[in-house]
DNA sequence: TGAAATAGGACTATGTTAGTCCACATTTAA
DNA sequence: TTAAATGTGGACTAACATAGTCCTATTTCA
């Protein structure tokens, strides 16, 4: 399941937002606002982001965010893993998939739509969040 | 949204298989049993193939499916749109999208998003059913 | 005429994504 | 020392997309 969802693309903007701000710490607040970004979501990102030593976090009065990477250091394939979890071009490529799928074994299809896999993979870790600022 | 859904992955199988089958037809039973695949949903893929002339169906007793073109003249990214619509990586950049949605006008990362979109498409333009065949 | 096949509309089930709500923890300024 | 500003984080709900099912035609052939 590749694609940028909605959260991926509240990640990109904030992140451009805050590298954009250099010096300054941005508040969640500050980035919902400006880019009309439902608050609570975008919260919830931004503590991912955080989590995965993306950005750094200052609570409190006056708090708010700064980067902690370089753009060119975070690739968009690890920002969408950290956002929305593994990801893979389909369902039963993906390491958890237990389920009893086509794919799985002797599957007629499996081996190009790995190959196919890796391609995008690779697509998309070459970009980083710099490509977005 | 640019995924390889269930469909698709049913619609490479099928194709895979009628076009190893040469000069004979090819029932949908037969594909949904051999491939494990449901068989009403396969129908339905089976359908929309020959509507965009992929395939060629014969009703009828003895009836059943052939290839209507070569393998190497169906790209992959036509057989996501005939099988699951116009796609594209984010929701925003479809041309149905009326949604006010952050990346309509001005959007801080539309055109990186954009420059993405491109290259995810190539992609999935350059590859055909050859590659699965 | 009946069986084997495709054609296709309508519906349901399931899972994912997006979004909301609420209570709490931390820090600073007054 | 308290109130306001800010991040933290769990639990829940709403909306939507995908996958799958059911049922009834229609066509063709033996």
């Amino acid at each position: 399941m590749i694609r940028i969802s909605k959260k991926v693309e509240y990640a990109l903007m904030a992140l451009k937002f805050i590298s954009n701000s250099e010096h300054k710490l941005v508040t969640a607040r500050e980035i919902s606002d400006k880019g009309n970004i439902p608050y609570d979501l975008l919260s919830k990102i931004l503590q991912k982001l955080k989590n995965e030593n993306i950005l750094i976090s200052n609570q409190g009065t006056n708090g708010g965010y700064s980067m902690n990477k370089r753009p060119d250091e975070i690739p968009l394939f690890s920002l969408m893993n950290v956002i929305d979890g593994e990801t893979a071009i389909a369902e039963c490529l993906m390491d958890n998939s237990v389920k009893d799928c086509c794919l799985t074994d002797s599957c007629s299809i499996k081996n190009p739509v790995t190959v196919l896999q890796k391609e995008v993979e690779e697509l998309f870790k070459k970009k980083t969040i710099s490509d977005f600022v």
